[in-house]
DNA sequence: CTTCCGACACCTCAAAAGAGGGATGCAGGT
DNA sequence: ACCTGCATCCCTCTTTTGAGGTGTCGGAAG
C-alpha cells in the first residue's frame, strides 16, 4: 500500500453514516468527521427506523450506531441492516458499559463497540479500522466484559421476571402477570440471584441494570 | 429596554464555556455556537474542578454544565461557582429527566435546566434568554416536575439508607454501616416506601433512580 | 417558648422472600 | 437414543420485609 499505481480502495473517502437521538452527538461526529480528509459525512439518523432509510439510500462504508433510541433502538436496527446488507460495518457508540449489551451489539454483528466518553483519539482509528474490516471493543468495556466472562448470562425468561421485578412487581404478581406459578417465579428469582452472584432481588435488579441486562 | 440606542450589553456576543466529560457533546456545542454571530466558545472542560479553573480565567456570560461526570460532578461545581460568582448564568445541559436531579440543579443556582434530547432549538433559544436574565425549564422535565409536585422528598438520611439497599444491603447490614440499630432503618424504609408511593424496596429502588434521587 | 420534624429506638404480627430439597416435560443438539 | 438446558410445579424451613403502633430527643422554625 503506498507504491503501487492503482484503484486505490484504500485512499477513497470513508463513507459514513451517524445515528443518535441526541443532535448534539450527531454534529459533534459531524465536526469530527469534517476534519478528516479521508472522510465524509454521508448521512444522519435520529433512531432506528431512519437508520434503515439511510442505509439503504446511502450505503455507507461504517455506521455509528447509538444503542437506546426511540422509535426503534440501535440493537434492532444493526439487526435489520445486517441481515439486508450483510457486509455493513456498524460501531456501536454509546454511553453505557454494561458487558450484557456489549454482548448483544457483537452478537447482532457489530464490528466495534466505543464509548462516547474517551472519543478523543479512539473514535477516528476505529472507524478506518472497521473499514478496514477489524473489530474493536474498547478497554473499559472490555474489562467488563472479562470480568463477567465466566457467568452464565440470564435466559429470555429470567430478562422477563427481573423486568417485572424491576418495575414493582412482588412474585406473586409476577406469577399472574406470566400466567404462571409463584413457585415457578421463585425458581427463577433464585437461579437469577445465583447467576448474577448477588442476595437478594433488589440487589439484582441494579446489578442487572448496570451491566445493561435490563432496562429503567 | 430596546429602542433607546446605547452601551449596547445585548448586541455584544455572549461568551459561552462548556462542561461536559463527552468530547463528542463539547465538539456539538463548539459547531453549533461557531455558526451563531452573537455567541463564542470561551471555553471547555470535561469535569467540575476543571469547569471552576475554566470559569475563573475567562469568567463566561453562560456556562453549560453537564451534571454526572468523574472528579466533580456539576451540581458541585454549580454550587462552587456560585459562591464564588453569585451572578454566575449557568444552564444545566443533561440526559436525564429526573425531577429530584432538576430540583437539586436549580435550588444550587441553575438558570435552566434542558435536555441533551431536544436541542435542536432549544438550546440557542434558552442561551439568550438566560442571558437576559430569565429562567428555563424543559417541558418534559417541567412535566416531571409536576407530576411530583406534591410528594415531599427524602431527607439525607433517607437517600443514604436507599443507596445503600441499592447496593444490595439488608435492613441488618445497613444498620452497621450506619451504626443504628435495624429498627430504625425499618422506620426510614418504611418512610421511604411511603413517600416514594410504592409497595417494596426494590420498586423503591428503581423509582427513585427514574426520579434521580439516587445513582447506580 | 412551644411546635414540628427528623432520627432514633422498641414492640408485635403477617406476609414475602430466600435456601434447601426433588420432580416433570419439552426442545435442541450429539 | 441420550444428554443438557430450560421452564414448569411442588414441599419445607428460616430469614427478611413491611404494616401496625409508641415513644424519646434535639434542632429548626414558628
Amino acid at each position: 500500500m503506498g507504491s503501487s499505481p492503482k484503484t486505490g480502495t484504500s485512499p477513497a473517502v470513508i463513507r459514513v453514516l451517524t445515528v443518535d437521538d441526541h443532535a448534539l452527538i450527531r454534529e459533534g461526529v459531524a465536526a469530527l468527521i469534517a476534519n478528516q480528509k479521508d472522510m465524509s459525512l454521508v448521512g444522519e439518523a435520529s433512531h432506528g427506523r431512519e437508520a434503515i432509510e439511510q442505509f439503504r439510500s446511502h450505503r455507507p462504508d461504517v455506521t455509528l450506531m447509538d444503542l437506546q433510541m426511540p422509535e426503534m433502538n440501535g440493537i434492532d436496527a444493526l439487526i435489520a441492516i445486517r441481515s439486508e446488507f450483510p457486509e455493513a460495518r456498524i460501531i456501536v457508540l454509546t454511553t453505557y458499559a454494561g458487558d450484557a449489551l456489549c454482548k448483544r451489539a457483537m452478537k447482532a454483528g457489530a464490528q466495534a463497540y466505543i464509548l462516547k466518553g474517551n472519543v478523543r483519539k479512539d473514535l477516528l482509528d476505529t472507524i478506518r479500522a472497521v473499514r478496514a474490516g477489524k473489530k474493536f471493543i474498547h478497554a473499559e468495556v472490555a474489562a467488563e466484559l472479562a470480568s463477567h466472562a465466566t457467568d452464565d448470562s440470564l435466559s429470555e425468561r429470567e430478562i422477563e421476571v427481573l423486568s417485572l421485578i424491576a418495575a414493582g412487581s412482588s412474585n406473586k404478581l409476577v406469577a399472574d402477570q406470566l400466567a404462571i406459578s409463584e413457585d415457578t417465579v421463585k425458581g427463577h428469582v433464585k437461579n437469577i440471584l445465583s447467576k448474577l452472584g448477588v442476595n437478594d432481588r433488589t440487589h439484582a435488579v441494579t446489578a442487572a441494570l448496570k451491566r445493561g441486562i435490563i432496562e429503567l
